[in-house]
DNA sequence: CTGAAAGCGCTAACAG
DNA sequence: CTGTTAGCGCTTTCAG
């Protein structure tokens, strides 16, 4: 026989009806355990494997979707990763795709895949409310990074997060920072900005907002240096790690210090905020977790259970590295940096001692 | 009706027979131009969709499985990419998975899903070549930075890259260099160190080899820096660019000034080698093309084409920054930095004039 | 070119 | 506890 063994042959070596052979396989207990021992054992010497195909009749695919913005952002490889051991221990597989920040393709694909898997997770989702609370009608989903009524809903703490980044930076003696913004369809960019006009207004700062970056990658934050220069706020909290390095790394271009001119806040602790000179203060959250909790509560509601109305807020903490650092005396005059050789040798010889963690 | 529209529904609707529904999506051409648009008409109106699900009798599923080792990787960011916008454009979906540089974890997951998809997409696989060729004999498989006979392979050429490395580097004037080596199992590592002591050779340059670094991190890299001074080499070449980075910082920690006192080049130009100062010289593959190229290699396996019994090289080119320079006069003493102020507030100097391009 | 009918592999009633 | 039977939605002979 060259074909796949059936349940049919699995019966018919183990002298049971092929029903027998389903539930032995599909659900434990309901059948004698000698039964059940012959079935294995006769599965064994045919080499029988259960089929991940959904048989039709029951729409167990034991899949789920997991939807992501952009594949190249090293901020989801965590989630992805945690969401991906989770989703194997529990018997999942998940089915990938990434939008490209692109709220049609995702509508799109979702659209596409949505008969395919048993639960969807859609991480940063670029889709409008309705579109994804109808989703959420026909299938189990959860999303990351986005409070919507109606949808379970995985959130980092942003407010605690930047509060925590304010607090900081107001301990350094700034009194002025400037948010450098991600996607304007982000939910979590909306969040993190409101965020920080609450926490400057109690902590009696003053905020301001560039931006928009639609695409949140180094070279988006690159370019918005300069703008931060003619803010002429003595510290910036960015929307991630990327931008955060990007204007880092722009600011440094212009000749303006980091941190001894203008101190630098990222978010989400990715692996680049090791890798910057000077390392990147930032807010860590557990990206694993978050990505494993989704799928472990996506699969509870697959499997019936009724989801909390509440978000699950995941605590954050703030990474000091050596982006942040003491408000100088005078700052940088608008559009024109006021590096010199003394001021950048003094931050090599400090980068020379303290090294990376 | 409140479930969804079959082939029957559409059928009726339209006046046919479901099987004509059927053929109306599934080949088109079989079908009367008139009667399709009549289907067409009556499918949009119910809003049928055609089902992504596997009907039972055809296997298929237009999936197809892409594995990784490790999806935190961000050489792997562009490879996926380009793997899932090829399999969109053809109407494939990816089935992920992540294997933790764990090989009996990719035999375990390729065989469970196996049977749902229709192809297999092996990247850097840490799979035996018997296991690979057991599975090639059941699907269509494609491995990527591997090569090994009858399995049709796409592979980037590590050769030239390597080769071109050495170059650089001796009209820089290094007459030794050491290869920091990433996993053992990986196939691509051998491959690099095996042209590196070709390329020496042909140049007449030593090479020294030290690691291997299993899990080839940041972090792995940086636990290698000691070693690296100790071989006196003045240069080095990692297995990529995130050891290559963690070697940079290590021996900046070190007190090793890069590239004054010792050269280094990565390997694949991830966005990481932007990042770090000095920005790394490395070898760029085309990795978006790689992905792309597998998928649609698969895709037309699947199709029942006869692969090339030739692996396809992807081109490489060396992208030369700042982590590479003249060689210094004097060699690093053995297990000690030579690095002092002056020379470390010129690189700062430096850097602030050049920055990132 | 199209209809009728027979399954694909598996599960879910429903009887025993 | 287990066998019988009837499909799930779709494709594919096989006849018209």
């Amino acid at each position: 026989m060259d074909r796949r063994p059936t349940i049919y042959d699995v019966a018919q070596a183990a002298g049971v009806a092929a029903s027998t052979v389903s539930r032995a396989f599909a659900r434990p207990g309901r059948v004698k355990a000698e039964t059940a021992r012959r079935i294995f054992e006769a599965a064994e010497a045919l080499g029988y494997r259960t089929t991940a195909l959904p048989g039709l009749v029951s729409r167990r695919t034991r899949t789920l979707a997991l939807v992501v913005t952009d594949i190249t952002n090293p901020f989801y490889g965590d989630i992805i990763r945690g969401a991906h051991e989770a989703a194997h221990e529990l018997g999942y597989t998940l089915l990938l795709s990434h939008t490209q920040e692109d709220a049609q393709l995702e509508r799109d694909w979702t659209e596409r895949e949505l008969t395919a898997v048993e639960g969807v997770l859609l991480t940063s989702s670029r889709m409008s409310d309705s579109a994804i609370r109808m989703m959420a009608k026909q299938k189990p989903v959860v999303v990351l990074n986005r409070r919507l009524p109606e949808v379970p809903s995985i959130l980092v703490d942003n407010a605690r997060g930047i509060r925590r980044a304010v607090e900081h930076l107001t301990e350094l003696g700034h009194d002025a920072v400037t948010y450098v913004a991600g996607p304007e369809s982000s939910w979590t960019d909306g969040a993190r900005w409101l965020a920080l006009r609450e926490a400057a207004h109690e902590l009696d700062i003053r905020v301001r907002r560039i931006g928009p970056c639609n695409n949140p990658t180094v070279h988006a934050g690159f370019g918005r240096a300069r703008e931060v220069v003619t803010t002429s706020s003595t510290a910036v909290i960015a929307y991630n790690d990327a931008v955060a390095i990007g204007v880092v790394k722009g600011l440094t271009r212009l000749g303006v210090p980091v941190p001894e001119a203008v101190s630098v806040v990222g978010f989400d602790n990715t692996l680049l905020s090791e890798i910057i000179e000077p390392e990147l203060t930032t807010v860590a959250a557990p990206l694993q977790a978050m990505g494993a909790t989704a799928v472990k509560n996506l699969v509870a509601m697959i499997g019936g259970a009724v989801p909390s109305r509440e978000p699950i807020i995941m605590p954050v903490r703030l990474v000091v590295r050596r982006s942040t650092g003491q408000r100088s005396r005078n700052r940088v005059s608008p559009a024109l940096g006021t590096r010199n050789v003394s001021s950048s040798a003094s931050a090599a010889a400090r980068s020379t001692e303290s090294g990376s963690r």
